[in-house]
DNA sequence: ACAACATATCAACACCTATTCATATGTTAG
DNA sequence: CTAACATATGAATAGGTGTTGATATGTTGT
């Protein structure tokens, strides 16, 4: 019996692994993480995330059309505005786990 | 009483964010992800990465330079060849989330 | 219908980065 | 010390990508 349990996709794929980098490609822009955390408490407008975050809502477009297509966001309509959350759960995990491994890596030797 | 716990750097932070994000543009490349999870099972060498990986020994040295740097991998010395390991368990706990995610949104009507 | 607003798309540029090849550093055995 | 191996580093290049500004699409009101 083995304490890890077997990932729901074989990593060994060659397209899992595309799949999962590019995932981590879109987290991996400040801007685009910046955008993924505003939309991660409650469904946020397209304007409003713009206005938060001090960038151009053209900008702001294009980066939920990346992340709605790789299935982070999702975009309802409501009235003229549009407004995004996250798709599931799993994106707030896989930022909360980034977030300790930040936290706590300071216990090895820092040879340089 | 909140059911999501805190975390434990403040995200809010623009240097947390972007630490964060470098974080995840180093797994956002397949090449380096690939590293990444050769790594994961046992300390293993450059050349035996490269060799596995069929790639060449420089081009897996210059990842695993970026990976070391930012506190992936860790290197350890044993004779001539250099093992590689990772650093701690939470990336792996980022990794399998992700497949989590990529495993299971497929709920949500697919209208393009 | 039109006007006003919200969002999306297009093209272009500047910047970054992954890869390759050559070379350097470091380690062990003889 | 030298030779052979393992890894690291440097420069150069090709391809990718974030940002911007202008324009288009879509929606609500009058």
């Amino acid at each position: 019996m083995k304490t890890k349990r077997q990932p729901t996709v074989s990593i060994g794929s060659e397209d899992a692994i595309v799949q999962l980098a590019d995932l981590f490609r879109l987290m991996g822009d400040p801007t685009r993480l910046r955008i993924i955390l505003t939309c991660l408490d409650v469904p946020i407008s397209v304007g409003d995330i713009a206005a938060r975050l001090d960038l151009s809502p053209s900008l702001v477009s294009h980066h939920l059309r990346l992340l709605k297509a790789a299935r982070v966001l999702r975009g309802e309509r409501r009235g003229k505005q549009i407004f995004y959350s996250a798709l599931d759960a799993h994106i707030r995990c896989v930022i909360d786990d980034m977030v300790a491994h930040v936290g706590e890596p300071l216990d090895i030797e820092e040879a340089e």
